[in-house]
This record gives structure tokens, sequence and C-alpha cells, in this order.
DNA sequence: TACGCGTATTCAGATATGTGGATAAAGAGG
DNA sequence: CCTCTTTATCCACATATCTGAATACGCGTA
């Protein structure tokens, strides 16, 4: 119960959903999604880690970078069917469209380097 | 996307997710809520109303009482994958047994009645 | 070991959300 | 039309959550 609440809290904040669905392009870094979403560094490590910490996100170390990943494993768990659902879905939302533009030009590179 | 923010918004509260199992059981209307859950005349139809908002539940008027259902044409919408989640899952959750077996001994007279 | 880098966390403030109690609203039934 | 019942909404307050800026942390790397 307590694991099914925090899943759904943790879709239902839209800047979360906008980096779910990046995420489900390709696995990134904290500054990646900084790039891809326009937004702070603490407010994307923040949520990423509210979507790890809900089961829905997994994260390793690469080098200097910490890399965030859809936890596919997670399908045959409570979360695979909001995956599945979120996959399929707002193909077409326009901000996701735009997110999806500057993820395809974000570079691996921290924070220092961007501001 | 903000109907998605919603629909989840809807279920990240434990006690929405209480009601809906309920509902998921039978109709039900306000004040049958009440008795299940144990809680107040507000909360049971305050959380209704945004289960409803959400596009999870339905209402229609029968005689004195409104009666709350949830809404099985969404089935076909962004909230089915989610109604499947709950109708398979929390089968062994002490409280939702417990909201169930007060539900079954639940009437249809109003709060005035109750308190 | 010391430094540099990306990331996590703390902080204070703003906003959002939930609640019970009281009251308003809607409508059934006489 | 009037009354009574159920349900919806308003109110004030409490709690939770989000945020940017600053800072702490962890860990490669020299």
């Amino acid at each position: 119960m307590r694991d099914f609440v925090k899943l759904f809290k943790a879709l239902s904040e839209e800047i979360r959903i906008r980096i779910l669905k990046v995420l489900l392009e390709r696995e990134c870094c904290v500054c990646e999604v900084m790039q891809a979403l326009d937004i702070s560094q603490s407010r994307a490590s923040r949520n990423l880690g509210i979507l790890e910490d809900a089961g829905l996100v997994k994260s390793r170390r690469d080098g200097l970078w910490i890399v965030y990943s859809v936890d596919e494993e997670m399908v045959n768990g409570n979360a695979g069917p909001l995956i599945q659902l979120l996959r399929n879905s707002l193909v077409d939302e326009q901000i996701l469209l735009h997110d999806k533009e500057r993820l395809s030009r974000a570079v691996r590179t921290g924070p220092r380097a961007i501001t």
C-alpha cells in the first residue's frame, strides 16, 4: 500500500513525467536531464531521486557521472503497467517533444560547464 | 498531460486508494463510504469528488442518495491499466480487509443516522 | 593525499493539499 | 411550496511538498 502511494505520488508531478519520458528515450546523467528539461541541477537531482525511491528508475556510476535509467526489471512489478502506459502515451505532447529535441543536443558535461 | 497528472495525483493518497478499492467491491453512496472507511462526511465527499474529477469514478442520483461507482467505460482510456492494477493488487492489505468488512455491514442511511 | 568534478543534500521560503466543523445547496416526497 | 435528508462546499488551520541557492558529499584522478 505504502509502495503504491509512493509510486503514484512519484508520477503526480509533471516534471517527473517529463523526466521519465526522457529516460524512456535513453539513459541520462543528471546534467543531461538538466539540459533536456532546462531545469536547475537541484531540481533534476531531487526529482530523479524521487523516481528512484519509487522504484521506477535505477542509477549506476559511470566514471564521473551517475547515470539514471528506467528500471526495466520493474516491468514485472507494480510499476510495469505504469511504465507501459507512459510509453504508449503523450506522443504528441508539445513539451515532451521539446524536451526530446533538447535531449538530442545534450552532452555529458557537468553543470559547471553549462552555467 | 494535465489529465495524466490529475489521474496519478488522485491515486497518490491512501484514503483515495481505499475508497477506490471499496468501490471496486460494489457501488456506494457517500454515507456508505463513510461507514466503510470510518471517516467524516466531508472527507468522504471531497475525496470522491477528486476521484470523479480524475475520471476514475462516476456518480448518479438514486432517490435521496448519490451513488458512486468505478467508471468501467474508462477502462478503454488512460485509467484502464490503473484500475486493472488496483483490482489485482493489495489483496491481503490489512486496512483494506477491514474496510471491506465494515462495508459489508454498511447501510444506506444518511450521516445523521450514523453520528 | 589533495584537488576537481558531478551529484546529493540542506536551508528558508512559497505554494499546494488535506482536514473537521459549520453551512449551503440540491432535490425527493408529501 | 415546504420540509427533511443527503451531499457539496466554505472556512481556518495544519501539514506536506516543491523550489533555487548554497553547501556538503563522494569519488575519480593526478
